[in-house]
DNA sequence: CTTGAACCTCTAGCAGCCTGAGGTCACACA
DNA sequence: TGTGTGACCTCAGGCTGCTAGAGGTTCAAG
């Protein structure tokens, strides 16, 4: 039995966010030591790996409450969570491909000012107007 | 002088969004109609396209605000807004690298699943477990 | 003068947490 | 057995950057 500071220090995620995923229903409400506080068994600390896991890799707590109720019918046949990681994988390539633009950009703007003064500053210039963008957006 | 809605649609800002920008200081406060509506000129236009145009680069309304100070005051030395500038672009550069692992796993993990059933599928024992990463994270 | 679109303010909501107030519990030490 | 203190509890409110809706007013055309 671990209690919240524990279950915490062990995955790495904030007392607050524990709490947050239990209302959330990503986690089941755990057992309660006599005086009201949360009392942890280990596979609610798995299952918290799993979300913190699933959350560093940018999925929604939408689609791992998704992936948390298909793993509770293993004999299920296992396309739904096939279909949710690619569909993560989609996301994260696009918005990829999205942070590129910005970053040619920026780096343009970034390094294309050699002037003094604010008022030649081309990267105040470049902000106020698109004349000076490669491609549109 | 234009109304919210014409600024809006020479802009593409929606009207809320205006709303909200002069609210949190982007933009002043600009005259109003006799029945108290907002009527801008031209040189507020031009700011909030500076303002959407640094949004879609990914500035924050903090930096924003930064930057259209320094605008303010043209004989000042610009290198705070290059400064800016340089920042946004290394921020931009970290998300696309996490992005990056982030990508890699994923496609590991979406086109790994060859097992039938939930209890077979590599992309729930994968997030359960971090054995099966590649990387630390 | 009427209609209907466009405008106004204000409140509340979204994700995904974080912080703080005000109070209780657990446990080690004297 | 008392007490200190650190960990815990709930609940409310805040954060970013908007968006949506209610309920009411104004503008401009016909």
């Amino acid at each position: 039995m671990l209690t919240i500071g524990n279950l915490s220090r062990r995955t790495g995620v904030k007392i607050p966010t524990i709490r947050y995923y239990e209302q959330m229903g990503l986690l089941a409400p755990p057992e309660r030591s006599e005086g009201n506080q949360r009392r942890y068994a280990r596979d609610e600390c798995d299952r918290l790996a799993f979300i913190k896991h699933a959350r560093d890799l940018g999925l929604k707590i939408e689609a791992i409450r998704e992936l948390i109720e298909l793993s509770a019918h293993p004999n299920q046949p296992c396309a739904d969570a096939d279909r949710i990681a690619a569909e993560q994988l989609h996301a994260v390539r696009e918005r990829i491909g999205k942070l590129r633009k910005l970053e040619r950009e920026l780096a343009r703007i970034a390094t294309g000012c050699d002037g003094e003064q604010i008022k030649d500053c081309y990267v105040i210039r470049a902000l106020a107007s698109h004349d000076l963008c490669e491609d549109e957006h």
